[in-house]
DNA sequence: GAATTCCTCATACTTATGGATGATAAAAGG
DNA sequence: CCTTTTATCATCCATAAGTATGAGGAATTC
């Protein structure tokens, strides 16, 4: 297996580097660190089982980039990285011909995977790139106490205020003040608004039923 | 985590369960071997993870399974399996709400991977399902007419039925109207769960702002 | 001990949502 | 031509959601 790793940061490529080795310990991994070094390659490579490209490199823009080498190498799985988890560029990306896209904090095992899937044939789009981001912690969420989270929570869901009422054990009056403040808080106008932005905030544990 | 295996063969379900033993020893695999034990095993069941099904099971159509199933458990997600590799069949498959598309006759580790990738929230669409034009299918709509999916558009951006009745021109007695339709499609009780639900089931363009 | 914050509950009111039901007209398809 | 689907608008009604305002008790902080 042949990889060309397009990465302008050091720690980075070392630790896709140990993935890959684990995934594969006889795979031959290129690398490079700016545009012009990553084309070259890629001209030079035309053998590449998979191209890894970090979304923001010094040189080119990202889109342009991928455009580019899908050009040079139509056939060659491009899998796309990035720690900024930027909706429209993940968007982009995969317009432009991304066969996949990991978000840097993706835990191994999802990065594993993706490769395993994007180098048979696969498309791999995350959650991430579907619905926005939630991983970082906001200033919105220090603001919201305890039970206004847990409300929120359930907000989320798109329980109603007497379902609410009923799961935190407290009246329907007691959730609307909950609501009103969360409402205001957030900057939404109606509990949909809401929880989609307490979902852009990052604010909404990801793994609940509804 | 608990698991629905629902395959009228005995073999595949006997090897499903090794696959997903390995990626989970504590994996809870319920089975349904036909299309009505299917479904009230879903409707009793709706704490469910992830449901693996046969594309061709006694007792209905595989687009009508799917659609129902997501019409019952709109959150929860679907693989579908099929020995068959028909290009339309995965297709509409993907169209009508399902998170993932497995050969039968992936390798284990393309499947462990699907496995783990939709799980996480992602959609897996392997090679067959692409055609040359790549931007253009790629969107997963649903039975929802024309107008309704414009008004769940903009339900989606947490809209109200006065500024949707505004922005598409009509009043807001219609605007209920596919409203109520759009609410008993998605088998949501409210606009918020609405919301939640198609963007389990990849029917907004999720990539827009509130 | 006083002030503050949080959670709770309440009343009263306005507006929004959603369901039931039905009518009309245009378009599509047999 | 007839039927079905779709989109539109309508009325009536019940419930949900949201706002304004205030008040009491508990915990915390100053």
């Amino acid at each position: 297996m042949k990889v060309l790793l397009a990465d302008d940061h050091d720690l980075i490529r070392q630790g896709i580097k140990l993935v890959l080795n684990k995934y594969n310990k006889y795979a031959k991994i290129l690398e490079s660190t700016n545009f012009t070094n990553t084309l070259t390659t890629v001209k030079n490579n035309l053998d590449l089982d998979l191209i890894i490209l970090d979304l923001f490199m010094p040189g080119s823009s990202s889109t342009q980039t991928i455009k580019i080498l899908r050009h040079e190498a139509p056939s060659i799985p491009i899998i796309m990285l990035s720690s900024s988890e930027d909706i429209e560029h993940i968007k982009s990306a995969l317009e432009f011909g991304a066969n996949g896209y990991i978000p840097k904090s993706s835990p191994n095992e999802i990065f594993y995977s993706a490769i395993e899937l994007v180098m048979s044939g696969g498309i791999y789009i995350p959650q991430q790139a579907l619905n926005p981001d939630r991983d970082h912690d906001s200033t919105i969420e220090s603001a919201l106490t305890e039970r206004q989270t847990e409300a929120l929570q359930l907000l989320a869901k798109g329980k109603s205020n007497k379902e609410i009422a009923r799961m935190m054990n407290i009246t329907e009056h007691t959730v609307k003040s909950h609501i009103t403040i969360i409402l205001n808080h957030l900057n939404a106008k109606n509990r949909t608004q809401a929880v989609l932005h307490a979902q852009q905030a990052g604010m909404i544990s990801s793994l609940q039923k509804p």
